[in-house]
RNA sequence: GCCCAGGUGGCGGAAUUGGUAGACGCAGCAGACUCAAAAUCUGCCAUUCGCAAGGAUGUGCUGGUUCGAUUCCAGUCCUGGGCACCA
């Protein structure tokens, strides 16, 4: 009996499948299994599909899940996708493809490239981004963010209410409660808006006028566009950010309690930045205003010899002089010319102008010249700097350059020919500073510039805040619709604001998203003007509404209030529907008829229909018997006219045609459904906007957000992804909780992990779930590199010459797809198949091959060296290329990929086979009890696969698996006992060749739930060690002594030793070092 | 420029807290089985001197600490990842 790899993996998958092994349950009661949640980072959907690259991270993290849940954990290992972003949309502007398509696709080949490695996903939990259902709570989640306010007191999120009722009540530092209440509605928006979480604000983006768009920071390349290389320059404009500053505090703090590496949290700490220093006023002479700097070493106060000011700094205009305003203007142009790229990459270069206005030093009085400078930016601390060239590199060389003097406060410290940024000089020339040391300077300083009043101890961060805006089309659009230029939150049953078609991806006329440009979609329609509203004020249920006064509930609506109750109607009428409109919703639901989509209990045109299909404009009512009163045909009459206003029609059915006979009501609906043409912009016939905001034009947001905004939440989703009354149910995030091990590349390290994690914060603040850090561990997956090869073309020939022998020629070198090397040998057949160039190509051979030059790099498409892991689950099966992924070295580290090791782990796998069956004797395994030696092998194995796999030291357990089997096979063993405990600890990595040798031994039950194997140390005991013998450090010999020797005895052994003796040579020993049970060391 | 990570045979890599450097696998070489091939099995395989026994050198480089350093410290070079010139 062969391995036939392909049989076993295809059976064993279906089996699976079938048997729903990876169906994962939330448990309702309180007895469950410990829960245990495996997360990889979410994947963006590439067009380039899956290459042996991606899987790496989330073998590890199935490998971990899978041992997880033989440890007896209900382990929650999902995956989805990230399917928003910019290259889909590229790809729509090049192709004319709408990116939902090609989205949609290559999710379709992803989903199939990851089940041939045989992941343990419940797919039943896939979420993705870019679905309405999902992002209706990106939506959501946002309006939370944008009615929340940071409690500077109570240091967490709060309601924005709270801080109306405040402003209301109270007022502020800045403004009494009554002036507040006689602000208007603009001028207490404004206020608050300084507060919202995710709040509106001008920033600079990257324009470039021949293009018309707003591009990204890699979209631009020395200053011009990547595309088309045409000009780019910073231009303000209005965005959305989220206030993650507020949160600086707490995700340093949060740190703390985290399982991330040492260097990650380093690196976020150093991207938040948190610094502690002075802020200082600096008057300008002949101008009446201030320029406050930030400095972090206010111990050199007296070493100012300039300051500079961001070229952005709202002061530049007002202090510049009459004589230098040429040449700032003609500076500030060349700054607008540079992308922040540009600036980070050139530091050599010094540019600067000065202002012509000086400053006067706070405590000396001296001038200060003022100068303007990229170097400086506007985004951190005051956008304004003291610059002490003695002290500060960056400012030694800006003085330099311009030819400013330097004062010198630290003496010999300072050479002369470059700063020196010790804190440990003693300060010279400094006034009340003089013969300090510039640490103890510092709070001293501090002191007394508060004392003076022309400053204040101040904590500064480095990190700002979160731009949540982009020009762009594939993207959630905003909830939030403009109203004279204030921005007003869409009601929560107004979500999902779906994402309307456009038929091209240009920008809008002013630069903003393509969704400018659908004018229907951003003049909100349906909003009721007054004259329209009726006075019909009919009950609107049968049912009892129980507290609410009976003169506010209408259909019709006008005020913010009677919207607000519509949508609470609404909301309980879904809640506890009628048994016929069950009957009926069960049949209408998931687009069962006519593939149209129906919504129950649904708003519109002031009414709220029992069923209403959107796309069709067709309203389906159940009539109770009330119906039939003179009054209620009355106003039903008067509802049926209104909504046929609106293009709607009605067909009615009775509880009792129901009752009788469902498929002929259904049928009814079908034949309505059916002479109804398609209304296809969904959103232009929703609910109309009422009556809120300021009373002026309405205008949707036509920005959308970044691919942050689905990523910062996944997680949650995963828990109960089809939930439509709420993003995820408190029972589900109590239970599965944080992400125990969360597994991705360090390319996240301060994007996605801070943002997240900020998103977590707030939404623990707002009491939505119960813990406020999302992920427990992190383990960082190294990248794979490409391993490329080359053939070598004589110049201006179709003849190839071998590797080794191109020094000979003058050659081109030509990268040649990797799957047609094996190793370095090129398959010449294939490479005169692979291009029709090369189909009468020569070759000039060495030892009759062709060998091909290598080198490490990305790997990508246009390097021909990406390899498809299909191509080899195909040609070795899964559970070899799991295992090899994991054999080519630590998960955490970057490294080549070569396909040519694979052979040697699918030979391990045919030895594993071969301790069960033979191919000439067939069953080889039998039910003898097992040797010592052989239980040696197996415990010794267990203890270490085991913590090997607690530690993500995958490829070391690959090699312990290698070594178990070569050794089993050197004791001939063949035993049960000892192969099927093998096969569970095989299970994670290997599962479909355990699960088959597992039935094969004829267990029961799937070894996907087997009990893990516990390591007993009672066979693990060793009685001698062979110790390695040094003298003077070097080793000259091993001796093998009893594991107890104690040190007398072992000198003694050691000293009669031959080989010793003759290293000794007659000398007596100075001292011996002994180490039970490691070494041995002689020194003379 | 700043932050983080990593440099060990021909290759991927191993080496518990400082204690036998090179486990395991690939490639290579030699051999067994075979008409042959595949598959499988056995042996060798860091460099260098030596017939051998054995010796010397060796974990990017230069130093240091230590009886002993791939491991700890200082400096330096190179490679990869990230970035918002962060005062």
């Amino acid at each position: 009996m062969e391995y036939n790899f392909r049989e076993i993996e295809e059976k064993w998958r279906a089996q699976w499948k079938a048997d729903k092994q990876y169906k994962v349950e939330t448990p309702a009661g309180a007895n469950a299994k410990p829960k245990f949640y495996v997360l990889d980072m979410f994947p963006y959907p590439s067009g380039a599909g899956l290459h042996v690259g991606h899987p790496l991270g989330y073998i590890a993290s199935d490998i971990y899940s899978r041992y997880k849940r033989l440890k007896g954990f209900n382990v929650l290992h999902p995956m989805g996708f990230d399917s928003f972003g910019l290259p889909a949309e590229q790809y729509a502007i090049e192709t004319g493809q709408h990116p939902a398509v090609t989205t949609e696709k290559n999710i379709a080949t992803f989903k199939s490239q990851l089940d041939k490695i045989g992941f343990c996903y419940d797919w039943d939990r896939e979420v993705r981004t870019s679905e309405p259902g999902y992002y209706k709570w990106t939506q959501w989640l946002f309006l939370q963010l944008f009615n929340s306010y940071f409690c500077n007191t109570q240091k967490k999120a709060r309601p924005i209410a709270d801080l109306v009722k405040k402003y209301e009540t109270s007022g502020s530092k800045n403004f009494t409660a009554a002036q507040w209440n006689a602000y208007t509605k603009k001028e207490q928006e404004d206020i608050l808006m300084k507060r919202r979480l995710a709040y509106s604000a001008y920033g600079e983006v990257n324009w470039c006028e021949a293009l018309g768009t707003v591009l990204a920071n890699d979209e631009v390349v020395n200053g011009v566009s990547e595309r088309g290389g045409f000009p780019v320059v910073k231009k303000k404009m209005k965005q959305w950010y989220l206030r993650i500053t507020a949160y600086a505090d707490r995700l340093l703090e949060g740190l703390e309690k985290v399982a991330f590496s040492e260097s990650m949290k380093e690196m976020q700490r150093n991207w938040i930045g948190k610094s502690e220093g002075a802020e200082v006023s600096f008057a300008v002479k002949d101008a009446a205003c201030n320029i406050n700097v930030y400095t972090t070493r206010p111990d050199t106060i007296f070493g100012v010899d300039f300051l500079v000011l961001a070229p952005e700094h709202e002061l530049v205009q007002k202090i510049t002089t009459v004589a230098q305003k040429g040449k700032v203007e003609d500076y500030l142009t060349y700054v607008k010319s540079r992308s922040d790229r540009e600036r980070m990459a050139e530091v050599k270069q010094v540019t600067g102008c000065f202002t012509g206005a000086y400053a006067v030093h706070p405590f000396s009085g001296k001038p200060i010249p003022v100068w303007i400078a990229e170097y400086v930016l506007a985004g951190y601390g005051t956008g304004a700097i003291m610059a002490v060239p003695c002290g500060d590199q960056r400012d030694y060389l800006f003085a330099k350059h311009f030819n400013i003097p330097v004062t010198n406060i630290i003496g010999e410290e300072y050479n002369g020919s470059e700063a020196n940024p010790t804190k440990d000089a003693v300060l010279q020339q400094s006034d009340f500073l003089d013969g300090l040391k510039m640490k103890d300077a510092i709070g001293v300083a501090i002191n007394k510039i508060e004392e003076a009043g022309i400053g204040k101890r101040k904590v500064n961060f480095r990190m700002r805040d979160a731009g949540f805006s982009r020009q762009r089309y594939w993207g959630e659009p905003f909830p939030i619709v403009w109203e004279d230029d204030v921005a007003i939150a869409l009601d929560e049953s107004e979500l999902p604001l779906t994402l309307p078609h456009v038929d091209a991806y240009g920008p809008g006329p002013e630069g903003e998203g393509p969704l400018a440009n659908i004018k229907d979609w951003v003049e909100v329609k349906g909003r009721l003007k007054e004259q329209e509203f009726v006075d019909l004020t009919p009950d609107p249920s049968p049912k009892e509404r129980g507290t609410m006064q009976p003169d506010r509930y209408g259909y019709m609506n006008s005020s913010v209030e009677e919207w607000k109750n519509t949508i609470r109607f609404a909301k309980e009428n879904r809640k506890d529907p009628t048994l016929e409109e069950d009957i009926i919703w069960q049949r209408l639901r998931n687009r069962q008829v006519e593939g149209c989509k129906f919504r129950r209990q649904h708003p519109v045109a002031g009414y709220i229909p029992d069923f209403i299909c959107l796309e069709k404009k067709l309203i389906v009512e159940v009539d109770g018997a009330y119906h039939n009163a003179a009054e209620q045909v009355k106003f039903d009459i008067a509802r049926e006219k209104w909504l046929a206003e609106y293009g709607y029609v009605m067909v009615r059915i009775t509880n009792e045609e129901i009752n009788n006979n469902v498929a002929a009501s259904i049928e009814k609906i079908k034949t309505a459904l059916r002479n109804q043409p398609d209304f296809i912009v969904e959103n232009e016939l929703s609910a109309p906007l009422l009556g809120r905001g300021v009373g002026g034009e309405v205008k949707r947001e036509t920005s959308t957000m970044p691919g942050y905004a689905g990523s910062s939440w996944y997680f949650l989703r995963y828990m109960d992804p089809h939930n439509d009354q709420t993003f995820c149910d408190r029972h589900a995030s109590n239970y599965w909780n944080q992400v125990d091990v969360y597994v991705g590349g360090t390319e996240h390290a301060v994007g996605h992990l801070l943002y997240s994690r900020m998103w977590t914060k707030v939404m623990y603040d707002l009491n939505l779930i119960g813990f406020d850090e999302p992920f427990k561990k992190l383990v960082n997956q190294g990248m794979i590199q490409g391993s490329s090869r080359f053939v070598y073309r004589v110049k201006g020939t179709n003849t190839f010459v071998s590797g080794n022998l191109k020094g000979d020629y003058e050659t081109d070198e030509l990268h040649v797809d990797v799957n047609i090397v094996d190793g370095v040998e090129l398959d010449i057949d294939s490479f005169k198949k692979w291009k029709t160039e090369f189909a009468t190509a020569e070759f000039i051979l060495e030892n009759g091959r062709y060998i091909c030059g290598v080198e490490t790099e990305k790997m990508s498409k246009r390097y021909y060296n990406t390899v498809d892991p299909v191509v080899l689950t195909d040609k070795y099966g899964a559970d070899t290329f799991r295992m090899y992924e994991m054999f080519l070295g630590p998960v955490e580290q970057s490294k080549p990929w070569d396909t040519k090791g694979i052979e040697g782990v699918h030979r391990f796998l045919r030895k594993l086979w071969r301790l069960f069956f033979d191919e000439m004797k067939g069953r080889v395994w039998n039910t003898d009890a097992a040797t010592d030696a052989e239980l040696k092998v197996l415990h010794k194995t267990i203890k270490k696969i085991e913590s090997d796999t607690e530690n993500f030291s995958f490829n070391t357990a690959v090699s312990a698996f290698m070594i178990a089997v070569n050794e089993l096979f050197d004791l001939k063993c063949h035993k049960k006992e000892i192969l099927e405990k093998v096969l569970i600890l095989l299970t994670p990595y290997a599962p479909h060749i355990a699960e088959e040798l597992w039935q094969q031994l004829g267990n029961e039950g799937s070894i996907l739930n087997a009990v893990y194997p516990v390591a007993e140390e009672k066979y693990l005991v060793e009685t001698s060690k062979e110790y390695p013998i040094s003298v003077n450090g070097k080793l000259r010999t091993t001796i093998s002594m009893d594991v107890n020797a104690l040190q007398p005895e072992v000198e003694q052994i050691v000293l009669e030793n031959d080989i010793i003796q003759k290293w000794l040579e007659g000398k007596s020993p100075k001292k011996i070092i002994f180490v039970k049970g490691k070494m041995v060391n002689v020194v003379v």
